[in-house]
RNA sequence: GGGCGAUUAGCUCAGUUGGUUAGAGCAUUUGCCUUACAAGCAAGAGGUCACAAGUUCGAGUCCUGUAUCGCCCACCA
């Protein structure tokens, strides 16, 4: 017998490692089955897991239960991201709490520690995806930085090097001066600050004219080597040609025209810094102009700078504005609110600087995508489809991929430099002298090759062949310039294929008052004290259900009470019908009674449209549509009227039947109670609810309407409502009109008592459904309040008449609207017309 | 500067191709310890679907515009 109330620690303790011990989350590639595969999209090791992973692994996990119970070979597999420079920090950091400085350590040494964190890390993942009981094939779980993957790494770099689709260049790029590494555009975010236009006078030389040049950065100003305006901009022409005396520095620098200075903007002069701007790069190529870089790696200014090296950005530019100032050569200061770029990681602002790095050229890659996206069998499918613009989109104006980074946890470059020589290859060059790049690739350069690395390539594997592409990918919209848009260009160069046929994509998890879940703001949740408190299937019911694919949700505690609440109606639900089928040894759907055909026309619907939300990853939907029949439904009406049957096989049939399909259709959002209830049944056809099928429609128990009880259904309703809106007391007296069909009515409604076959000379109430008719008869002195009621009955009754009138006089409506929908209209007319007879009648 | 999303009951959210009187959970009101469940049962109340105009017999749903909020992208000196 089960507990009175489902407790959710006990039901899940142990389950999980039945299963991994059964081998059930394990894939069978030498099987006939049909593939069905997703790779987990490895979580970083720098920390644990948080909500937003939970709901990504229970929004996957309920695709891979699905398709495995249907039928599917599935391979879920699990792994993990080294995570380059997030990694590196929080092992810097560490280091540091123990007085050890990252350079003094020493490379060697360093990257042992990494890989310490990341052992700790993997151990503690590991333990946190057991207790949400994701079915992930652990015998085949990868780590970014793993052999084979650095292999499969290592072979990219190289063949895309001799292809020309990587290169070693000196660029402007996104320059992290905490960290001291470069980023990809990717990885800078832009927030708004407050700042100026400072306009500074340049002056002309020989000459006490001068250019108004505005600039949001004067410090940068050491940098400087030209200044351009627009050849067609009249105001400036008699300057071109002419020097400018570079302020502070009192160097003359040329005054240029170049396309790039806009005479609508500003005051149509601008300062040429080309080693500090990548648009002032590109005019400084145009013009062969001289690159001055004017910081160190820190962002503090260098000696170039003069009397302000050593100064950080921040603190030059107070002094050269003061400076400024002081020699009247700040002409004013023009409040500015724009975009400013910071350090993803870091939140440092980045600063755009020349130096020499790697980098992927990408517009032939993103081509590829661009084409592919274009064949209905061969593009990728997102889930919700607004998001294929998002990838398109990025294909169409990304431009190359700086892939370097000045850190050493992760892979690094295979590269050599023996004076200006450059070896790229699979192995150090055997002569002496070569010296290998000291850098390593961005950490997304090895995630985005991890819908086939991990499958083996570039060896042609059987585990390649049989599960890519992937079926289906999950991840947060955050996430796809990062890695999805870079998973499937890499994809469809290297394999030439999409890395997966459909990508479903989920939002992001905010707080209460919808904000983001934030250290500073203390607003964190952890996932495993909502297990503790409610269990795994709570909160996995409540992730995937709670809205629809591809959109934000807001943490709300209560929300998974309801959910520990619906799993508490199921166990209670299956505590009366296991104590009731004790002695049920197969399962009979012979000599029907109405009430059961009712339940499996009801349940076959059901399940006809979950499989419909579950193929289209609409989990809400599904969860909804399960919801309704197991409470609505089954409990509140089959369950209720298998009562007085409870000795027929029929009935015992029925209920075991109807509960496996309920169990089975919620396995995938809670496996572990779903497995626990599945246990004590009598009859099944499986050891585990893993292992079982998932139902299959069947139009064999589609019965016709006139074989139900939804009449009875109604009538019941109808009595209710009359009852409990008269207040009316347990001695109420009732005749029925109709004879058939009533007994069970009778039991359900507790009616034996009440039953006379005489009318009765006191205030009497009908009850009719559309075959059913009966008369309450009771006294009771009718109040103000009853009357009210009534009249607006009436008066309810009398205005959807008319409307309904109306509509059906119009030849319009009646000629055009399907005839199905009049005639429903009509229907609902003779019923309001009667009923409000009824009402006026008394 | 582009693009996308949101706006529906007190709160959090659903509403598929336009079609019965717009739904759910929580909260709320009334009545119930009915032998699976009081974390429950039964019955209610609660919404001019952000605004305006349009197409249509019919609009929460489609078209146009507006407002507010949010997100993404973009080299605005």
């Amino acid at each position: 017998m089960l507990d009175k109330k489902y407790n959710h620690e006990q039901v899940e303790e142990n389950k999980y490692d039945f299963w991994l011990e059964k081998d059930y989350f394990k894939c069978d590639e030498n099987s006939g089955k049909k593939p069905y595969c997703i790779v987990l999209p490895p979580p970083n090791v720098t920390g644990v897991l948080h909500l937003g992973h939970a709901w990504d692994v229970a929004l996957q996990d309920i695709i891979i239960r699905y398709k495995k119970m249907q039928g599917f070979d599935t391979l879920w597999l699990p792994g993990m991201d080294h995570a380059a420079i997030a990694t590196e920090a929080k092992v810097v950091k560490r280091l540091k709490e123990e007085g050890i400085n990252k350079y003094e350590y020493g490379r060697e040494k360093f990257l042992e520690a990494c890989w310490d964190w990341t052992h700790e890390h993997g151990d503690i993942i590991r333990k946190q995806w057991a207790k949400l009981g994701v079915a992930l094939d652990y015998s085949k779980e990868r780590f970014t930085l793993d052999e084979g993957l650095s292999e499969a790494v290592k072979k990219v770099f190289v063949d895309y090097y001799n292809e020309g689709l990587i290169y070693r260049g000196e660029k402007i790029i996104n320059w992290d001066p905490v960290a001291k590494t470069a980023l990809s555009n990717e990885e800078v975010i832009y927030a708004e600050e407050k700042s100026a236009f400072y306009h500074l006078k340049y002056k002309i030389e020989g000459s006490d004219e001068y250019l108004d040049v505005a600039t949001t950065r004067p410090e940068t100003l050491f940098g400087d080597t030209a200044v351009a305006v627009n050849e067609n901009d009249e105001r400036y022409q008699k300057y071109v040609g002419k020097n400018a005396i570079l302020p502070l520095v009192n160097k003359p620098i040329p005054i240029i025209t170049d396309e790039h200075a806009d005479m609508e903007k500003g005051t149509g002069v601008v300062k040429i810094t080309p080693a500090h701007d990548p648009n002032d790069f590109e005019v400084g190529n145009r013009h062969n102009l001289e690159r001055v870089i004017i910081m160190n790696d820190d962002a503090t200014m260098n000696e170039l700078t003069g009397k302000y090296n050593g100064m950080t950005r921040e603190e030059c530019r107070e002094a050269v504005l003061k400076d400024l100032k002081e020699q009247d050569l700040l002409l004013g200061i023009e409040p500015l609110v724009h975009e400013v770029g910071h350090s993803e990681r870091t939140g440092v602002m980045v600063e755009p600087m020349l130096k020499k790095q790697w980098f992927v050229k990408m517009r032939p890659l993103a081509d590829k995508v661009l084409e592919t996206q274009k064949k209905k069998d061969e593009k990728v499918n997102f889930y919700p489809s607004r998001y294929e613009k998002i990838m398109n989109h990025w294909m169409e104006i990304t431009y190359d991929w700086c892939i370097s980074r000045q850190l050493w946890w992760g892979h690094r470059i295979p590269a050599w430099y023996k004076g200006d020589e450059i070896y790229v290859g699979m192995e150090a060059p055997k002569e002496e002298g070569w010296v290998q790049d000291n850098d390593v690739l961005d950490t997304w350069f090895s995630s985005a090759l991890w819908p086939f690395a991990t499958l083996g390539w570039p060896s042609s594997t059987k585990l390649l062949e049989k599960y890519y592409p992937n079926q289906c990918l999950v991840t947060g919209y955050d996430i796809i310039p990062f890695w999805v848009n870079r998973m499937t260009f890499q994809g469809e160069k290297l394999l030439g294929k999409r890395p997966f046929e459909d990508c479903l994509i989920h939002g992001l998890i905010r707080d209460k008052e919808g904000r983001k879940f934030s250290k500073s703001l203390g607003n964190g949740i952890d996932p495993f004290d909502m297990v503790k408190l409610y269990g795994a299937d709570s909160l996995r019911y409540y992730l995937a259900t709670d809205v629809a694919p591809g959109t934000d949700m807001r943490f709300d505690e209560e929300k998974i009470k309801a959910s520990w609440n619906y799993i508490n109606k199921i166990w209670n639900a299956a505590r009366f019908v296991l104590s009731n089928i004790e002695d049920l040894k197969e399962i009979s759907l012979t000599n029907l009674k109405k009430e059961d055909k009712w339940i499996l026309s009801k349940f076959e619907k059901t399940l006809h449209e979950t499989i419909k939300f579950m193929d289209k990853y609409e989990f809400n939907n599904a969860g909804s549509s399960i919801y309704e029949f197991t409470w609505n439904y089954f409990c509140d009406y089959y369950i209720e009227m298998a009562k007085y049957t409870i000795g027929d096989i029929s009935t015992k049939s029925t209920l075991c039947y109807i509960l496996t399909g309920i169990l089975k259709l919620l396995h995938p959002f809670m496996p572990f109670v779903t497995e626990e209830i599945y246990g004590m049944l009598p009859v099944k056809e499986s050891e585990s609810i893993m292992t079982s099928k998932y139902p299959e429609y069947n139009k064999e128990y589609i019965f016709k309407e006139e074989e139900l009880i939804d009449d009875s259904v109604e009538f019941i309703k109808s009595f209710r409502n009359v009852k409990a809106e008269n207040n009316m007391t347990k001695d109420l007296k009732i005749m029925f009109d109709t004879k058939d069909n009533i007994d069970l009515i009778i039991k359900v409604l507790r009616l034996e008592d009440n039953l006379i076959d005489k009318p009765l000379d006191i205030k009497s109430y009908k009850v009719f459904s559309k075959n059913i008719k009966a008369t309450i008869y009771y006294e009771k002195i009718e109040t103000d309040s009853d009357k009210e009621l009534k009249e607006n009955q009436i008066n309810m009754l009398k205005s959807s008449i008319e409307r309904r009138e109306k509509l059906l006089s119009n030849e319009n409506y009646v000629n055009k609207a399907p005839a199905n929908i009049v005639e429903l209209d009509r229907q609902k007319l003779a019923e309001e017309k009667q009923k409000l007879a009824e009402l006026l009648k008394k």
